[in-house]
RNA sequence: GGCCCGUUCGUCUAAUGGUUAGGACAUCAGGUUUUCAACCUGUAAACGGGGGUUCAAUUCCCCCACGGGCUACCA
């Protein structure tokens, strides 16, 4: 290689959606390549044809672009570079640093079976590595099944440099002799990933901790091929809480489901990247150019931390404010429901939007928040309309004082915005000789059915004269039942 | 069982051989207020345990406990 540019990858095999914990090893991946003014390349490690999935591929294509990780170059695949890896193979076993293996499952099995008993490390006991040629030769020729497998020494440690452990010392007497060939011809991870990271000029490889116990092999095939190691970063494991894997019920771990659920590309990238990496500073909010700038993998943790996702609303919520109305229009409109929108006017839509920014969390909350705006007849207890201590006789009192007063034809000018009907009601309230509760609270509840909404003033002011009419006499009329 | 990695408020984390161990989210309490949200203020909340090293350890070392990963012809 006679590049030096910085180059890092993704890696993901397509058995399963994007998962969450996979698009932070890609976002710190992605975020070191262009720190450094590098590329950040995508391979699909599709060599296991048995857990193949077709529609995985797709989320990890969308959820990439989604969080706006956009690779370089062509996406690589593995299972179209067979010939390739069959090269190298040829180039181990001709070098014996690797060797054919024709020992059955079964036996295999046995094998690890005792090794176990006696508590000892599962091995492999390198039987076939004492074959000689004439019997390879003749197995071959009969088509004997075969893997190939890595010659580990007996002997030496192999040191790793992590960037984010720092040493990592492993014995060779623990390291088993990887398959690398599986008998259906296809590489195994470890050989093919080693095969490609070089030939892509791959410097840094940034993946989760479950590879450190492979990384030795790694490193022993780096060196059997006579190339240099590229720095290793490996990363913590999100955790769910009270430990354990991430799984399902915890919530959400497919990453476009924090889309379908409402969550903003760069929250979920802010709340991310902070799992596992902290700034040195108290800057909470970053965008991707942020992030880019700041990020180091020298300040990356090596505790696995647990993924709880309150903190990732609170996100979601300082993103959305960020947003000017007519923007998070657009991004609320999948959420609501057309038929219910359909009559209302762009403006109307957008005037409640505007009402609903500082309390969204998600985007997907928007519907059930602003359905009253759009149906016909509320549906509340009668109760809910009692301020305080209030009857339901004195409430009946107080909304149809606060009719009168609206409905009349000659104060349509107090209809012209927000601010002056507040000024009006607040002011007529007084001169009635009323509290703001007794009339506000049955108000709000009348014009929106909800313990709790935004301000009768907001709620009214969109609604119209004729609507919020409409509402209290329904209110009036409930009292009476 | 073996090998490897880890351990600061509930959560994400900062800092430090001598600090009132800091911030954010969440919680709780006030303020604002007709409710909710938002916003402002404040409270409470942590160095897993035991040994060393040291005048001094949360910080350095060792052991233990606990958590995590690997231990496949899966990645």
């Amino acid at each position: 290689m006679t590049t030096s540019i910085i180059k890092t990858r993704f890696a993901p095999s397509p058995t399963g959606n994007l998962h969450i914990g996979g698009a932070r090893t890609a976002l710190y991946s992605y975020l070191w390549a262009k720190k450094m003014g590098g590329e950040f390349l995508l391979r699909i490690e599709d060599t296991d044809r048995t857990r193949y999935q077709a529609t995985a591929e797709e989320s990890i294509f969308s959820g990439l672009k989604w969080l706006g990780l956009n690779w370089d170059g062509e996406v690589l695949y593995q299972s179209k570079r067979t010939e390739l890896y069959k090269q190298h193979i040829d180039k181990l076993l001709a070098s014996k640093k690797a060797y054919y293996c024709f020992c059955t499952p079964e036996r295999l099995q046995l094998m690890r079976e005792i090794q176990q008993k006696k508590q000892r490390a599962p091995k492999y006991d390198k039987t076939c590595l004492h074959l000689s040629k004439a019997e390879i030769e003749e197995k071959l020729t009969n088509k004997e099944p075969y893997v190939v497998r890595l010659n580990v020494p007996d002997q030496g440690e192999i040191i790793v440099q992590d960037l984010v452990r720092g040493k990592i010392t492993f014995q060779c007497q623990d390291i088993d002799d990887q398959i690398l060939l599986k008998s259906d011809g296809f590489p195994t991870y470890h050989l093919a990933n080693v095969v490609d990271d070089y030939a892509s000029g791959i410097t840094h490889v940034i993946r989760g901790e479950e590879w450190i116990p492979s990384t030795p092999k790694h490193v022993l095939l780096y060196r059997a091929f006579g190339w240099d190691t590229p720095q290793f970063a490996h990363l913590s494991l999100f955790i769910k809480k009270g430990g354990g894997k991430l799984s399902k019920r915890e919530g959400a771990t497919a990453l476009l489901e924090y889309k379908a659920q409402g969550y903003l590309p760069e929250a979920v990238v802010n709340f991310i990247a902070m799992l596992g990496w902290n700034p040195k500073s108290t800057q909470e909010m970053f965008n991707l150019e942020q992030l880019i700038q700041q990020f180091d993998l020298n300040q990356v943790h090596t505790a696995n931390p647990i993924f709880d996702t309150i903190k990732l609303d609170w996100y979601n919520n300082q993103y959305i404010k960020q947003y000017t109305t007519i923007q998070l229009t657009e991004l609320c409109r999948p959420y609501l429901d057309k038929q219910n929108i359909v009559n209302a006017p762009l403006h109307t839509v957008e005037k409640i939007i505007a009402l609903e920014q500082p309390r969204l969390k998600k985007l997907s909350d928007i519907k059930n928040e602003t359905d009253f705006f759009f149906t016909e007849t509320l549906n509340y207890p009668a109760t809910l309309l009692l301020w305080k201590k209030n009857t339901p006789a004195q409430t009946k009192i107080y909304l149809t004082a606060l009719a009168n007063y609206l409905a009349q034809n000659n104060n349509d000018e107090i209809w012209s915005n927000q601010k002056t009907l507040e000024t009006n009601i607040i002011t007529w309230i007084k001169t009635a000789g009323y509290n703001n509760g007794d009339i506000l609270w049955p108000l709000r509840v009348a014009l929106t059915g909800k313990p709790a909404s935004p301000s009768p003033f907001e709620v009214a002011s969109i609604l119209g004269k004729t609507k919020t009419l409409q509402r209290i006499y329904a209110a009036i009329t409930l009292l009476q039942s």
